[in-house]
RNA sequence: GCUGCAGGCUGUGCUAUCGGGUUGCCUUUUGGCGAUCAGGAAAGUCCGGACAGCACAGGGCAACGCACCGGUGAAUAGCCGGGUCCCGCUUCAGGCGGGAACAGAUAGUGCCACAGAAAAUAACUACUCUGCUUUGCAGGGAAAAGGUGAAAACGUGAGGUAAGAGCUCACGGUCUUCCUGGGUAAUCAGGAUCACGGGUAAACCUUGCGUGCUGAAAUGCCACGUAAACCAGCGUAAAAGGACGGCCCGUUCGAAUGUGCCGGUUACAACCGGUACUGCGUUGGAGGGUGGGCAGAAGGAGGCCUUGAGCAAUCAAGGUCCCAGAUAAAUGAUAGCAGCCUCGCCUCAGGCAAGGUUACAGAAUCCGGCUUAUAAGCCUGCAGCUUUU
RNA sequence: UGGCCUAUAGUAUAAUGGUAGUACGACAGAUUUUGGUUCUGUUUGUCGAGGUUCGAAUCCUCGUAGGCCAA
């Protein structure tokens, strides 16, 4: 049986380059209490190219940000942060199917823009609506294989 | 029994499904099987250290910190014990609880609003003496009386005097020095002696003691970059200047697309001119890209148990355990059960049903202390109310 | 992670340890047909808790907020 729900540190952005770059040309798609920076390109993680089969590079890396302006205690920072994550988990693969299919490589940053703490079902309702919408984007791009 | 306050301890467990960090073994293409994974404060950053780098012959100044005594500890803000003083309660001897930044105001300087005669070598009223020419004025004496104020020049009584005053005496208070006794000491008890013109050092300051400076974004190694370059070692020559992490004596280092000095220019610089200084030899090292990587950095002033020493803090011995470790940063999500809590009903043995599962809060070099936050339960103390005796 | 600083009225900003001011704002009144301008008056404050002192915005300690610096 073929694991399909993971997400190991493969899937995480960690180039800060990268990350410098997806703020200063990302594009943004938001809704209510979440709001996503994402660039799509082919080979976009090109920096660690030639090690991608060694590293079993995904097509997708994302990052999670809180803001300490609205949250001042480290508990509810790491409280967020979790709990997006996991939603993030569940609904990816969709997602991350599309983005094969097309030869595609996403980096996203997703930022948490409220002031309250979230539930997680709700949470869960809103990634949905925002990986929808990115998969529409998706479906208009070129097919990176060609 | 209930309520409130203060202090202390604990501060949920198990199972299933899906995930994550670190790590061991197997397989090595995917992967598989294990182990382990947040706190008592991880917080505030208020202190002390460990550790690291740089500096360091020695001395002086500055700056900062500490301040009753003894013990403890790696540690000068901790902790334990004791003393002194203050506050509260109870009471009258005394006891209980709480607090103290408890060196110095006779080393000096400053400040003490308003009120008051006067706020620190005090004369306004009243008192008293002398002179004037007399409802008073002038010059003294005198801190006893007045009222002000947070604070008023040791207190009470007697003597004394023109009036008064520690001026003298008795009793008492504070204080300096000394003696005797108890105590390691702070200090206590008794005695003698000197003095008694305020407060403020969390005003400047003085005295004694202590501190080299900078912090893991420290630091070391590798990689990268540069090619008439760079790095390292050795030999020998020289001085404008630099460095010594606040400064000086002093010590030390010591160069070319450069530095110092002088003049011009300029608001100041830049800039221009002059002048001074000056290293050469030899040996060795060192080319793919991307990303930076590794160490520091997880075994420690460690935890738990037992015994012993000590009033205690703490220490010693023995046994046992290994107990998070990243770098856009893991420790999570969902469901069920148990336990706990709240409310309701039946009934006082318990049962049934509903809801909640929470407080404060998340490691980033580590350790010790302090401070602050904390639902619920338990323990101790104090206060109040009620019931029974 | 380490270091430093600030907090005064709704806002900005003063005050040698001695009655907390000033300006703008807000509110009320006057002037005006009405509004504005102008004039008069009122309102509101030392971040919190302790301590030193006769007396604290000021000095000290502990907290609470906010800001700044160092890759």
């Amino acid at each position: 049986m073929k694991k399909q729900f993971t997400l190991g540190k493969n899937e995480r952005l960690k180039s800060r380059k990268l990350i410098e770059r997806l703020f200063r040309e990302g594009k943004t798609i938001s809704t209510n209490p979440l709001k996503l920076y994402y660039l799509i390109d082919r080979e976009l993680f090109v920096g660690s190219n030639r090690e991608r089969t060694k590293f079993k590079l995904s097509n997708l890396q994302f990052g999670i940000g809180v803001g300490a302006k609205f949250f001042r205690k480290a508990v509810d920072r790491n409280r967020i942060k979790r709990v997006v994550r996991e939603s993030y988990r569940q609904q990816k693969n969709a997602l991350l199917a599309k983005a094969k299919e097309k030869g595609l490589e996403i980096a996203m940053f997703f930022i948490y823009t409220s002031k309250e703490l979230p539930e997680f079902r709700s949470l869960n309702q809103k990634m949905e609506i925002i990986l929808n919408k990115l998969m529409a984007v998706l479906e208009t791009k070129e097919d990176g294989r060609k």
